[in-house]
DNA sequence: ATGAAAGCGCTAACAG
DNA sequence: CTGTTAGCGCTTTCAT
């Protein structure tokens, strides 16, 4: 059996409520009585059951994540991220894996919502409804999505797409194609709106190649599209899917960068392990999930007096070898 | 504030033991007595709190998994296995990635350990005196790793490696390399171990070209022993090395696999989207997750009455694009 | 088959 | 500053 307070309390000759102050609330207690006390919690190896003080402080010291699909090469890093910043402020992090799943990822959150404090939640296609309906009851934060008042961390995709417009304006394209992702993703609607943005003001045509899944092979798919949309460069919903672009592309016997320029988003790994290296729009993923814990153990300190519950992260194009000046025919 | 037992109890008209027996122990409640108290239930949306149960079952009903780095594409799988089957199986799990710190592993075990009913160790380098240490307090089941009689999860490395090999011998290669991954790791030992059997079998020659970090510059960076050693066909500890050969080769100028065959162990998803894609020895590793939390439950059901408690999981090499005949110089 | 009572380990009033 | 008391929500004797 594990060594519980009142043994603890009894090593130390005082009485437990002293042994909880002298571990939670060290400046109310004389601090001879406070030494004597952690020197016998530390002698018999006392550790807090933390079950029991949640019982009573209403606290788990637990946060839940969720994320669609883990196997999607953009998670694994918010996750690392999520983590990291949790174990710093000491809470554990409970992590479900929805499958893509909008009925199994209410089960999850009904199940981790009563075990945690607060909940992360990347859910970039279930319903507003099932979310605001969740978001009354549990303190959470949703990531890569903004919607009515709801606390969110999502990347400046303006900004990068912006970047990624520009630098191929620099190049001399005119003409750029896009290779959208999930039409119900709220990152795929806010990149396009940019992209449409950023071309405009470029003056440069769009030809938006429509909705693929985001996919290595949503990319082999759309790849034919582009090349008959006779674009010079093409922009991708995210890294996985520009690589089925790349591959395709390649199949299809064009050169890249040299007949066609391709971008994506995210800078997974992979991205600069491709042959030719992807350029991409860099997303800090980890500090995302960083910045998502941050925001939610400042939710569950002053419930009400987060003023503005929004954090927008940077986004830095990466040049690399895929993209090149446009052909001149 | 949720719902509680005593809530359920009144709308029922019951006592609070009535309404626990009816859930945790249906066959000791009449049936019409049961039936109106679920119903209440219902109604009242109740949920039990799992902190004040596990206060006095002294279970839980939360996992731990420990992996080394999420962001090696391994471990996104193995952790999609453990969520499915442990929610199948009503656990909730908390992952911790120790960032491949061995130091940062025993602190989340330490934090872990008192929060969950047991734990899954991914661990390919800790010291063996921690880990016995460890599973003398803990129920615990490891992954990829065998000593002693700590449970465990591995993968028929011999299998696989024989399969790889007989590939290679079949398509008339004569000479092989092995680009190994770290030193330490348990994976690597049985690898090599399986591959110097496998070759010696088949009277082939065997390169060792060494130890290299499990990433892609690691394989980047064997890829010139490998050419100076003048074989004609390499196996290499991952898939994510593999591509580092193969990105290296071909800027040698190298064609995969005309001048020089390539195999992997892992099958990651990338495996199949690289060019060419690569040949493969396919781990079954969701299924190791999900083999890993079985373990564990049945540990945990009957503490010592696990006669084995060992699982080995099945390889299977995928033969794709990058290996081909010896070349015949 | 059901209810009353006790208590899991801990913290938070309330006294002193 | 410290001890006593009560009780978080639940399960489990022990009665009935």
């Amino acid at each position: 059996m594990r060594t519980t307070i009142r043994e603890v309390a009894r090593e130390a000759g005082v009485s437990p409520s002293t042994v909880s102050r002298a571990l939670s609330m060290p400046g109310l207690v004389n601090s001879v009585t406070r030494e004597r006390v952690l020197r016998a919690a530390q002698r018999l190896g006392y550790e807090p059951n933390r079950a029991a003080r949640g019982l009573i402080t209403g606290k788990t010291g637990n946060l839940g994540l969720i994320v669609p699909d883990l196997a999607n090469p953009f998670f694994p890093s918010l996750v690392k991220g999520v983590q990291a910043r949790a174990r710093e402020a000491d809470y554990a992090v409970f992590l479900a894996d929805s499958d893509e799943d909008p009925a199994a990822e209410s089960d999850l959150v009904r199940v981790l919502a009563k075990q945690v404090d607060g909940l992360i939640l990347c859910s970039p296609r279930g319903r507003e409804e099932d979310i605001l309906t969740l978001a009354a009851t549990t303190t959470l934060v949703m990531v890569n999505r903004r919607f009515g008042r709801v606390p969110s961390v999502v990347f400046d995709n303006s900004d990068g797409i912006g970047q990624a417009v520009a630098h191929l304006a620099a190049l001399g394209h005119k003409r750029v194609g896009w290779v959208g992702g999930p039409r119900a993703s709220w990152s795929d609607r806010d990149r396009i709106r940019a992209l449409r943005a950023a071309t405009a003001a470029a003056g440069m045509d769009l030809y938006v190649a429509g909705h693929f899944p985001p996919q290595f092979e949503g990319g082999v798919a759309a790849a034919d599209l582009i090349v008959a949309a006779g674009v010079t460069s093409v922009i991708a919903y995210n890294d996985v899917m520009a690589l089925g672009l790349l591959g395709r592309l390649r199949d299809r016997g064009l050169r890249v960068p040299q007949d066609i320029s391709v971008i994506g988003i995210d800078d997974i790994q992979m991205s600069s392990m491709s042959s030719p290296t992807l350029t991409t729009v860099s997303l800090a993923k980890e500090q995302a999930g960083r910045a998502a814990v941050d925001l939610l153990l400042s939710l569950l300190e002053r419930p009400d007096g987060v003023r503005k519950p929004r954090r927008e992260l940077p986004t830095q194009l990466l040049v690399r070898g895929s993209t090149g000046v446009a052909p001149t025919d």
